[in-house]
DNA sequence: GAATGAAATTGA
DNA sequence: CAATTTCATTCA
């Protein structure tokens, strides 16, 4: 009998037997693509195996449609990989499958091979400073930076199809295809590696020296030069015909990092992958890197899953980095999957931060990760100096203590950079009547819908239903409402009547939505000169402003007491990687943290001794309190209009008799018990260790698929949560 | 998740 | 009683 065993997208947590006709019989493999009828529909679905039996009724078995490859899309690496995936993460196998796979591919479309147009300068154009039209000079300019680069990268970038033809027929630039592995064929170019100090040089020796698969974890101080430890060790990568993963957060693959790549390595095909890439961009690089033709792919959590021909490396870059954690449908982790990844292909695993995750540290510092830490920064660095600003009984305007005002205008009249960071956009939290108990609360959801001054909206952060702010108070009529809370307009609106010579830029989503206004605000911050930057998280990462030399950080103490075991752990990292936008460019820089508790231990040992000390003490108390990563833990959330059918469910979920080394916490209503008007509620599974927590979950996924109450409510199982929202 | 068919509800 | 909506069931 000629049978195959299809994984499908559907949310079940089974597999479906097919027959396989004849005509096909010696040319399907696992990892093809199949259309099947399914349901009364027509599905592709992937072979998972070939087998001659099957548990299933034969003369109920369907045959198969059409099989769609001549090749596997899935190498069993990936399949491999995936099938972990699912299960770890209790998610069903045939979605997994789905979410891996380029949409194109998901959609029947063949994954022929292809070649990439490149865009470079001609020697003339490497001979020539400037051009006329400014436009053509700054894609002169970028093209001297980047060195080679993708045509499609290129028009991403803004360039337009005119100003690049103006230089192609002026031969400035001139395009070329290339092919597979051409890269290979060369000898490997490498431009001006940087002289490695020595703690660079002994982490460099370690990772190069390293025989098939080993962790290691880079714990640099900002400014120490890891990006430099990368490229060097990624050229013996590249030497010996091997590709590289590179992974990055979300938002730190700008053109910057790329370009530090693509100028070390001028004659290695370099491409990336990321959320802004089309569906043909996405296959394309797909292909690329699994026809062995792209060298390195840096990329967003996403890239994980690319297949390549000879992998030699992963770097993750950023460990810590919440974005790479996924926080719907499949629920992973890159980073922790990067490891299983490098353990299958027995090749090294590269975590670099300043900030490790406290599970990431934990390995290392139990000797499952090799710890290298870079503690010199580069002369243009130096450390920070730390000052916490108590609060208690002192005045404040917008948000910004008075005592840190002199401050601010003593750096701005040194020319220098300052940035104020504040978590919260908007102009306010909430609206108030000043006569009644009115609060601007959400209809839907169980928090305060956010008043934003410049577009004179109500906004709710969680739902994101838009209200015109009411000019009365709907209940009881009075004019006196006014705004409660800071957000980042409000502090923008201070500083600019303050400061007003001073030019201001702010920083958040609702300055940024437009496409390229990022990029726009960055280059207004390279002009030099005295200027403002007031901002949210998106200030903190990865960009680089050389000019700072003061960063006041608001609101402190929203991170300190928290339900969320985490927070402190989130604060120092912000903290440290807001602290590290300073004090770059030779002279110390200052950071003043606005606190209501200026004694509090966590916060005192990490401006006194820094995040490495910092982080080693909260462990200590991490092992205390068992929480991860001295446990594991998973979530099971849910979520429905009846508050009813919720907590009927999870509570049916609760065993009398726990099974040994597991502990149930809940039904607890989730932080914003509310949002979009559906309730919410989480049942917290806190287990000894891995295979505890795993085999509780399969009994409990058992259940969960009989379940009638299931179908009455929207739940998931996050495991190895992040975020306890 | 989507098609299907049975059960419940609606309207004259 | 038929038309319409809701609900549970099943998928090979």
């Amino acid at each position: 009998m000629n049978i195959v065993e299809v994984a499908i997208k559907v949310p079940l947590n089974r597999t479906f037997d097919y027959l396989v006709p004849d005509e096909v019989k010696n040319r399907i493999a696992p990892g093809m693509r199949v259309e099947v009828n399914f349901a009364n529909q027509k599905k592709i679905g992937i072979v998972l195996a070939q087998k001659d039996h099957s548990e299933f009724a034969i003369d109920k078995l369907k045959p198969i449609n059409n099989l769609l490859d001549t090749t596997p899309v899935f190498q069993p690496q990936i399949l491999n990989l995936l099938k972990f995936a699912s299960q770890y993460y209790c998610f069903p196998l045939g979605e997994t499958l789905q979410l891996a796979l380029p949409s194109l591919l998901r959609k029947g479309q063949s994954p022929d091979k292809t070649s990439v147009t490149y865009l470079d300068l001609t020697p003339e154009g490497l001979n020539t400073d400037s051009l006329r039209g400014t436009k053509q000079q700054a894609l002169l300019n970028h093209l001297k930076e980047s060195g080679k680069t993708p045509l499609t990268e290129m028009k991403a970038l803004g360039f337009a199809s005119p100003t690049i033809k103006s230089l192609l027929t002026a031969n400035i630039a001139h395009e070329f295809i290339e092919y597979d592995n051409q890269w290979q064929q060369h000898p490997l170019e490498i431009n001006n590696p940087l002289t490695l100090n020595s703690e660079q040089a002994v982490a460099c020796a370690a990772i190069k020296q390293a025989q098939g698969y080993q962790t290691f974890l880079i714990e640099g101080v900002t400014g120490s030069g890891k990006t430099e430890v990368y490229l060097q060790v990624l050229a013996d990568i590249l030497a010996a015909g091997k590709q590289a993963l590179v992974l990055v957060p979300e938002i730190g693959l700008t053109p910057q990092t790329v370009n530090r790549f693509r100028r070390r390595f001028p004659n290695t095909p370099i491409m990336l992958w990321h959320s802004a890439l089309n569906d043909s961009e996405r296959l394309q690089t797909w292909r690329y890197c699994e026809q062995g033709s792209c060298a390195i792919v840096i990329g967003t959590r996403s890239v994980i899953f690319t297949p390549f021909q000879h992998l030699g490396m992963i770097i993750v870059d950023e460990e810590h980095d919440s974005s790479f954690k996924q926080q719907d449908s499949l629920r992973y982790h890159a980073r922790d999957l990067a490891a299983f990844r490098a353990h299958q292909a027995n090749i090294p695993l590269v975590l670099g931060t300043a900030t490790p995750a406290l599970e990431t540290l934990h390995k290392a510092l139990t000797k499952k990760y090799q710890l290298l830490s870079l503690n010199q920064r580069a002369q243009t660095s130096t450390d920070n100096h730390y000052q916490l600003i108590d609060m208690r009984g002192q005045k404040e305007q917008a948000g910004i203590a008075n005592s840190c005002l002199p401050v601010i205008e003593q750096h701005l009249a040194k020319q220098k950079q300052v940035m104020i960071f504040l978590n919260r956009r908007g102009f306010s939290p909430t609206l108030i009547c000043h006569e009644c108990s009115w609060v601007s609360n959400c209809n839907r959801c169980s928090t305060s819908a956010t008043y934003h001054k410049n577009s004179r909206a109500l906004i709710c952060h969680h739902c994101g239903e838009h209200a015109s702010p009411p000019m009365q108070c709907p209940d009881c009529g009075s004019t006196q409402i006014f705004p409660a809370g800071k957000g980042t307009e409000q502090v923008e609106e201070f500083l600019a009547q303050t400061f007003p010579d001073i030019p201001l830029n702010r920083i958040d989503r609702d300055t940024t939505r437009k496409k390229g206004s990022l990029e726009s605000a960055l280059n207004d911050i390279n002009t030099p000169g005295a200027r403002l930057l007031i901002g949210t998280q998106m200030l903190a990462k990865g960009h680089h402003f050389p000019d700072v030399s003061l960063v006041v950080i608001l609101d402190v103490d929203s991170g300190l007491y928290s339900y969320d075991f985490r927070a402190t752990e989130h604060l120092a990292q912000l903290i440290t990687q807001v602290s590290g936008r300073a004090g770059r460019s030779g002279e110390p820089g200052t950071v003043l943290l606005q606190t209501h508790f200026p004694d509090h231990p966590l916060l005192q040992d990490l401006i006194n001794n820094g995040y490495q000390d910092f982080a080693r003490f909260a462990l200590t108390e991490r092992e205390i309190t068992t929480f991860p990563p001295y446990s594991q833990l998973a979530l099971i959330r849910a979520q429905a209009h009846n508050s009813q059918h919720v907590l009927a469910f999870l509570h049916d979920l609760v065993p009398e008799q726990l099974p040994p080394g597991i502990e149930l916490l809940g039904p607890l209503p989730a932080p914003l018990e509310k949002i979009a008007g559906q309730y919410r509620y989480q049942l917290h599974i806190q287990a000894t260790n891995r295979a505890t927590l795993h085999n509780y979950l399969q009994q409990l996924s058992a259940y969960l698929n009989k379940s009638k109450l299931a179908a009455k409510v929207r739940w998931h199982i996050d495991v190895d949560p992040i975020d306890l929202n």
